[in-house]
DNA sequence: CCTTTGGTTTCACTATTTGAAACTTAGTCT
DNA sequence: AGACTAAGTTTCAAATAGTGAAACCAAAGG
């Protein structure tokens, strides 16, 4: 049911349609798409056609069925190569992982949903496809309520509309009261804590990364287990998180104004 | 400059611009796209704002400029996540780099060139966004050429369209012809050799990852530098690699077609 | 052999895109 | 200041590109 309110020209059903292709796990059918589009057949096979054309999406001959294409994954390379964020903080994750020997997240706001760009993960070494570039709620996550708590009135409305306010454990802050309360909070506090809201037995710490005029670039978080440790013992480290954040922005920002005076 | 032959209808030309803004390695101001681009202003204008409307560019407010979107890195993660290749070949590739303790590389055919969509490095954690992603060109890297000599006669000719035949070294086959007839070879041998054509000092050994119908997945490669080994060393495992290839090419159909007799 | 299902093409109708030119800002120079 | 210039944004009639009902084709199934 794609609730999809406005897609602008042409360009908008295209990828919209790349949307559709990705949403489903496996290559699809044509009939797929038609029975989910609501576009008429003529259309959405035109449309197909020319992001096949553009290498967007491919069409497998064998069994007729559409997958993304390659030229996505090139783009998405430049994408987060040139993103100012994720390989700038590369290294602070690299430092922050080895200080804590915790899970290490960093965020970023993609339509009202968290992205993760990057990751440092306890046990196992780094896994970046399988891992970033996945996405998140977030009402229910550190990340997530961090950068919400710093957006501005209009963002934060459009982004607050798109919450699903499910209630994913019992800690789950299931309305827009209770969060609007609690990004209060963590205006007040500096940080914002996932109080196993997403997930049964996952805590975390998290801090928004902020340019210096206060706009919301990104969310970092230090993620850790009930059983194998306290929130307070995460707030301990709290000022060692906003410190790494403030770094990262300070790094992200002279490398956006190399030129200076 | 770009020579970019027939952008077909509004999506062509948008996804144009998209390129171009992800050709510069950091974030372009409109009139640096002005310039490159050879569309009116209004138009190039137009284009670039429903991007931003799509999120697939972000315009940075403070400075007026444009950079690649995140919903870019989330298609990406569908996009390789769904791949037949990659995902499936991740266990292979682990097995492959263990065996060999060389750097392995994954690839595939995107417009004429090389896309890296998986590694291991021999050295280092496996650090996928930073490498996987990348291009290289198809006339003098193994994977390329191991692609090109399985490519159906039309899409060969599409790819040998592509190529620049730059010489990067004295052993670069920098011709139409040379390279034609390094294919003959690579099929009757049934892999690919890069003799330092690429880089001085970097040799590998690479083959095909071919579907049961001939149809060219991928490649496949064991790299490494004439310092460390010899080709006739990288040689003796080229059986090994082709084993393993096929077994991806295996693993990679039956997933394909889930559904069987 | 006839029917169904899934995919491709046609073509008159129309909405979207186009781009020269006019208009704003925001700097810079004298 | 006031007059220039560069960079970005908006307008609007003309033209192009997109639309989609319906016809068509091919392959699978009865």
């Amino acid at each position: 049911m794609g609730a999809e309110g406005h897609a602008d020209g042409t360009v908008g059903k295209a990828l919209d349609v790349l949307d559709m292709v990705a949403s489903h796990g496996r290559p699809v059918r044509f009939s797929d798409l038609l029975a989910q589009a609501d576009y008429p057949k003529a259309t959405l096979y035109r449309l197909l056609q020319t992001l096949t054309h553009q290498g967007m999406v491919s069409l497998d001959p064998d069994t007729g069925t559409y997958a993304l294409g390659v030229r996505l994954v090139r783009l998405a390379h430049a994408a987060w190569a040139q993103s100012s964020l994720a390989p700038i903080a590369r290294p602070y994750l690299d430092e922050l992982a080895e200080k804590t020997g915790e899970t290490i997240h960093l965020a970023q706001m993609d339509l009202g949903q968290v992205l993760y760009v990057d990751k440092r993960n306890a046990a196992r070494p780094v896994e970046m496809f399988a891992q970033a570039g996945k996405v998140g709620p977030a009402y229910c996550t550190g990340v997530g309520k961090a950068m919400l708590a710093y957006l501005p009135p209009d963002a934060l409305e459009a982004a607050l509309a798109r919450q699903s306010f499910y209630r994913h454990t019992p800690h789950t802050l299931a309305s827009r009261e209770a969060l609007l309360a609690e990004l209060q909070a963590i205006r007040d506090r500096g940080h914002a804590w996932d109080r196993e809201e997403h997930e049964a037995g996952i805590i975390c710490c998290a801090v928004p990364i902020r340019s210096r005029q206060g706009r919301v670039m990104g969310a970092l978080s230090v993620t850790s287990t009930t059983a194998r440790t306290t929130l307070d013992a995460l707030g301990a480290q709290a000022p060692m998180i906003k410190d790494i954040a403030a770094q990262i922005a300070a790094a992200a920002e002279s490398w956006r104004f190399p030129e200076q005076a």
